[in-house]
DNA sequence: ATACTTCCTGCAAGTCGGTTGCATGAGAGC
DNA sequence: GCTCTCATGCAACCGACTTGCAGGAAGTAT
């Protein structure tokens, strides 16, 4: 998934935000991007810019209070952020947390859906995010390849 | 649930830890505890001490690598310690972050038990650790008894 | 009881992600 | 082009985690 530049000029001006030069590229490389991405990863996606960090940062937070680039994963502690594309689902699935390489990958169904619970938490655990934390396929093959 | 003094020496024995002053202090801590602790809320359940913060600390990882008290949640980076009780599950339950008071919370059941997933993932899945993100009842109801 | 070895503690410092104050600089409507 | 407001750069701070080092204590052997 890309966006063009007025594309991402209207969805900025559609939320008052002005369209600077750093603004559009942290919106570019969050639609390049297929997996939600943290404050540093969306640096090194930039690459070499005279940028300060804080201004990316900044920018993460005015698109995540838009409602644009809302936070969908917060494992580890550290904030991911991911576009809310037209045909998505606002990112509301489950996330999984690979411990070794990681990355943070959307999960394609609807977990929420097959959980049932009684109780004082019924309610808490229907709204809940789901977080899944462990190892993802990629990690579990290479360590099944390479034990050690 | 609780631990005497003799208990917690000879749980520290068994691992080849020396038996100290605020070692024997966290493990009283954690067996108090209904729900996992950080590194921050031992400190506070401690109350006033000389001990040195990074002795806490260390006292932390030490238990954990002996397996006595694992990291059962990280959720928002923050290690929580639980000591494996010999009536527990060893903690291998979903664990609630509430958003709003940021506790921990244990949940009563097998969440894993009732999901399923085929293709690569099918797998990673299964062996995850389930952490859910929402508000815990007590805020809830908190914030339904004086919304704003 | 004493000596000794090894582990533990206190102090200090450093890392990393998140967050903010302030002065300067640049967008966007007029 | 002017102006107002927002955005940027720089610097700094916070909280959780982590580690190096030297002195001190636990546990064991003598």
């Amino acid at each position: 998934m890309s966006i063009t530049s007025d594309e991402a000029r209207e969805l900025l001006h559609e939320s008052a935000l002005r369209a600077t030069a750093p603004r559009l590229a942290v919106l570019r490389v969050l639609a390049e991007a297929q997996v939600p991405l943290s404050h540093t990863e969306v640096l090194v996606q930039l690459g070499e810019t005279d940028w300060d960090p804080a201004t990316i940062y900044r920018n993460l937070v005015k698109l995540r209070d838009a409602g644009i680039a809302p936070v969908v994963s917060r494992a580890d502690g550290i904030d991911r952020y991911a576009l809310v594309g037209t045909e998505d689902d606002g990112h509301r699935h489950p996330h999984f947390f690979c411990e070794d390489c990681g990355r943070v990958a959307c999960l394609p169904v609807q977990l929420t859906a097959s959980m049932s619970m009684d109780g004082p938490w019924a309610t808490s655990v229907q709204k809940a995010m789901v977080q899944l934390r462990g190892e993802c396929p990629e990690c579990l093959q290479r360590a099944a390849e390479a034990p050690r």
